[in-house]
DNA sequence: CAAGCCAAGTTTAACGTTACACACTCGGGC
DNA sequence: GCCCGAGTGTGTAACGTTAAACTTGGCTTG
């Protein structure tokens, strides 16, 4: 920048004033100092361009993993919104680990974020408030009724309970669920859960435990071997709800690979509406939540947070999801 | 920082060297620091550490789109080996628009960078040995010999002529390719036209210019898009090579949508070794490949470049590939 | 016991940018 | 002729960190 002013004649004062758009520069010096820009190849100094202004126009997406179908898209489209409101978007991957999780949310690393978008997996609420530090911060999932950011939740219960309801309404009664974790973080499975076991009360088909395995990782492998298990079992499901599309994918492949037919023998649904859903065969049922609402309600939240200051109350947004039934669930119990 | 020394009684440089674990303080004097640190919560601005090492431990990933299953595993590798760097990497999304492609290789954005992987779609080999304006650059996938960084590549043409002869070893005459792109950028869309054009050749079997439709884009829809076409039109193939994955799970939810067979009557193959390729029914063959050392070979070409400076000489390493046979190939021609 | 040395810590001066206050020039109104 | 304001432009002092040079006092050593 210096070279750029003693080049063109000027102070570096007005070559910042030209850079940034500044008033009280004359047409003539402006171009002479843009073509000096040009002509050396200039480029501003991000570093302390942030040193000043306090702030660093990068806002952190935290994730379990990215090779996740789901937060592949969700990042995806996070990021298209971010890009529109001028900033850019660093992800981190959580991996499901707490201390992993907690770095994210402190903010550590060697890049400046000015706030977050957390998708928490192994952090119950009270440690996300905990560890936030006063961060603007918009939370993806259940969180209890109040966090210390801004919600975008879907209503996982009720999305479930549908999800099962219409597996049951199929004639459907040994209808497993896939996704309940160890990981005592997010509210999510729970609710998901919730959802289940109301949907059979009010079906009146008795629960059962062993139909509600646990796994670790929400992937293909373990749907398929969770779900590869409970049909080799003694008393094999006749449907199985997952609580994400990949664990359905692999529960597909478990059953077919046992040369059992879906839907016919297995009733099959997912969770995430997934373009890889939409694909597999058979086309795999699924709940679709508003992937680009909960985007775009993330970083509006995320933004006002940011600039408006932390005077901001914190508020809820609930976004709507849709069950797409496909034909993995498309055929009344025993074919 | 200032804070943590008043209250330390401690000059800030002292600080400074806890901070940094740099030689030079008791014991006794370190623990107080710590013990401030911690009381108030200090955290290392990155933008004023940044701005005096003149480097941001940040590397950019820039990729067409990251909810792509190939790109969303490279990422999560390429994310693994630059945390074992104590790096951060930045994905950007390029969209396959050369306008986004120039920007990702010069550098701009809020985020100081300090080297870049990139994978170029839009952008020909000229062209970013024009824009990268001499960023340590590790590239992505076949440029020519020598680009204006180190080479990471497969072996395009020989994977794509091995995936063909496969094809045509089962009896297949009609072997359609998938992939070919008017973004003129990339080689590897080239050499891999080269190597089934190669196989065929090989096998005397005629080139039919209608067996190779333009995609714009890899995803699952363009693939089922081309391959319904095909399948709809006068002469359909009886196999398809795809050049990704995705556009193989379109083509074989095109085939089974129009009531035909996979294998017995389209036999398919895709490229690229993801998750999701082995997880679908049937399950895909695929050319696989060595994500694994891909990400690590780039991140440590990356890693010597920026380090070590300039002077190195561009350097090429290629990696290996495997044909994984799987179901989608698995019958000879008619069944 | 003076000379020298070492550990422990401080001072200074940057890194590249920008907010703020100030300065100059010029035309017009009184 | 003087003052004023608009339009341009400049100087100064930060932002938070760290490399390098410097200070201080205690301890060894010949």
């Amino acid at each position: 920048m210096r070279d750029v002013a003693t080049l063109a004649g000027v102070s570096v004062m007005t070559v910042s004033n030209v850079v940034r758009g500044a008033p009280n520069v004359s047409d003539a010096t402006r171009r002479r100092v843009l073509e000096t820009i040009e002509r050396i190849g200039y480029v501003p100094n991000s570093s302390a361009r942030n040193l000043r202004a306090g702030r660093s126009g990068v806002v952190s997406l935290a994730i379990p993993t990215i090779d996740n179908s789901y937060f592949a898209e969700l990042a995806r489209l996070l990021m298209d919104e971010a890009a529109a409101l001028g900033w850019t978007v660093l992800i981190e991957q959580t991996k499901g680990d707490g201390e992993l999780e907690r770095r994210a949310l402190a903010g550590y690393g060697p890049t400046p974020t000015d706030g977050l978008v957390f998708y928490p997996q192994a952090l119950a609420a009270d440690e996300v408030a905990a560890h936030a530090a006063g961060r603007p911060l918009a939370l993806l999932g259940e969180q209890g009724d109040r966090g210390p950011g801004d919600l975008v939740i879907v209503d996982n219960e009720g999305a479930a309970r549908e999800a099962v309801a219409h597996l049951l309404a199929l004639g459907r009664r040994r209808v497993a669920a896939v996704g309940e974790s160890p990981a005592a973080g997010t509210e999510n499975s729970h609710r998901r859960i919730a959802g289940y076991r109301a949907a059979l009360e009010e079906a009146g088909v008795p629960l059962d435990a062993e139909l509600a395995p646990r796994v670790d990782h929400y992937t293909r492998a373990e749907g398929a071997a969770a779900v590869g298990a409970l049909l080799d079992g003694p008393a094999p499901p006749d449907a199985v709800f997952a609580f994400n599309d990949m664990l359905a994918v692999g529960a597909v492949h478990a059953a077919l690979e046992r040369g059992l037919r879906v839907p016919e023998d297995l009733a099959v649904v997912g969770f995430d509406g997934t373009d890889e859903a939409r694909y597999c065969n058979p086309p795999l049922t699924t709940v679709a939540p508003d992937k680009r609402g909960i985007a775009r309600e993330a970083m509006r939240l995320l933004h006002e947070r940011i600039t408006r200051g932390d005077d901001l109350p914190y508020r809820t947004v609930r976004m709507g999801h849709e069950l797409l039934v496909r034909r993995s669930s498309l055929a009344t119990a025993g074919g």
